[in-house]
DNA sequence: TAGTTTGTTCAGAAATATCTGAACAAAGTT
DNA sequence: AACTTTGTTCAGATATTTCTGAACAAACTA
C-alpha cells in the first residue's frame, strides 16, 4: 500500500501548479504555493517548514507570507512551547480573495467615472462609450458581491 | 473655449490611467493604452496613429494589437485607398472580456479538480478543503456566466 | 526597376518582478 | 556572557516581461 507515498506526490503537483495559477493570477508564485500547502495540509504550517519544502529562503516566506497576511489570506498563530510562527488559512479567505477582486474592480471603475467627471461639455458621444465602460466594471463588481454573499451565506 | 484642449487632455489621462490598470490586470501597459484609445475615439484608427500617438514602435503596435485581436477585443478592418489597417472596438469586447475571465477560473478549477481525482483513498479532510477550493472557483464561473448573460441581454 | 509604405518577426535591450544572502534585532538556551 | 533560533529588512542578483531596432516580405508608387 503506498497510499501515503502517492498522497505525497499529488500534494507536490499541486503545490506546484498553484505556484504557476497564481502568477498567470498577478501573485507571486510562492504565495500561489504557500497557499496551496496551507490548503492541502489543513492544520498550521511552520515557518520553518515552509521554506525547508518549497525550498526557498527565509527571506522569501517572510515577504510572501506577508503578502497573504495583508490580503486576509493566512492567519498567524502561535503555539505554547514552540518560538516558530506557524500558519493556516484564514477561514474566511476565499471571500477575503473576492473582496480583494471587487475593491480592484471598483478602482478601476473610479478611474473611468473620473475621466466621465472630467468630460467637458459636449462630446456626447465620447461620453456614452465610457459609461458603457464604467457599466462593465460596473456589472463584475455586482457580480463580485453576489458571490461574496452566496458565500458568506453558505459559511455558517 | 477651450473645450477641444480640454478633451484632449482628459483624453491623454484616461489613456495613461488605463495603461496602468492593464498592467495590474495582468495585461502589457500597451495593450491597456490602445484599448483606451479604441473606447475614447470610437471610430477606427489607423495601425500608424497609433504608434505614433501612444510614442511606441511599430512592432510594439503590431505584437499588442494581435494579443488584442486574439482576444476578440479589437476588430482589425481596411478603407477603400488606403492601404494601413485601421482598428476598432469589436461590438462585443466587454462581453470577451469576461469570457475570457471565466475561461481562466475554468482552468484554474480543472487544476483542482484533477488533483481531487488523483487523490488516494483515504485522505478525506484533503479532499474536503479541495473540495471547498473547487466551489470557490466554481462560485466565480458562475458569478461570470451571469454577468456575461446579462450584458448579453442588455445588448440587443 | 528602384524606392516607399506597411505590418510582421525575432534577437536582444530595457524595465519590472521575484528571490536571495547578509546584516540585524529580539528572544531563547547553555 | 556567548551562542542559537527566529523573523524582518534591504541591496542587489536572477528571472521574467515588455519593448525596440533591424531584417524582411508584400503591396503599392514613381
Amino acid at each position: 500500500m503506498d497510499g501515503i507515498d502517492s498522497l505525497d506526490g499529488v500534494r507536490k503537483g499541486f503545490i506546484e501548479r498553484m505556484g504557476v495559477i497564481a502568477q498567470t493570477d498577478g501573485m507571486p508564485r510562492m504565495c500561489g504555493q504557500i497557499f496551496a500547502m496551507l490548503v492541502f495540509d489543513g492544520d498550521a504550517v511552520a515557518f520553518g517548514e515552509l521554506a525547508r519544502q518549497l525550498e526557498v529562503s527565509r527571506a522569501t516566506v517572510s515577504t510572501s507570507i506577508r503578502l497573504l497576511e495583508d490580503r486576509g489570506l493566512v492567519r498567524r498563530v502561535n503555539r505554547r512551547g514552540d518560538r516558530q510562527d506557524y500558519f493556516q488559512l484564514a477561514d474566511n479567505a476565499y471571500v477575503e480573495m473576492l473582496r480583494h477582486a471587487r475593491v480592484n474592480t471598483g478602482r478601476a471603475r473610479d478611474e473611468v467615472a473620473g475621466t466621465l467627471a472630467d468630460l467637458p461639455a459636449g462630446a456626447e458621444d465620447v461620453r456614452s462609450r465610457l459609461q458603457d465602460f464604467a457599466c462593465f466594471y460596473g456589472e463584475i463588481e455586482a457580480s463580485l458581491g453576489a458571490a461574496i454573499d452566496r458565500m458568506e451565506k453558505a459559511k455558517t
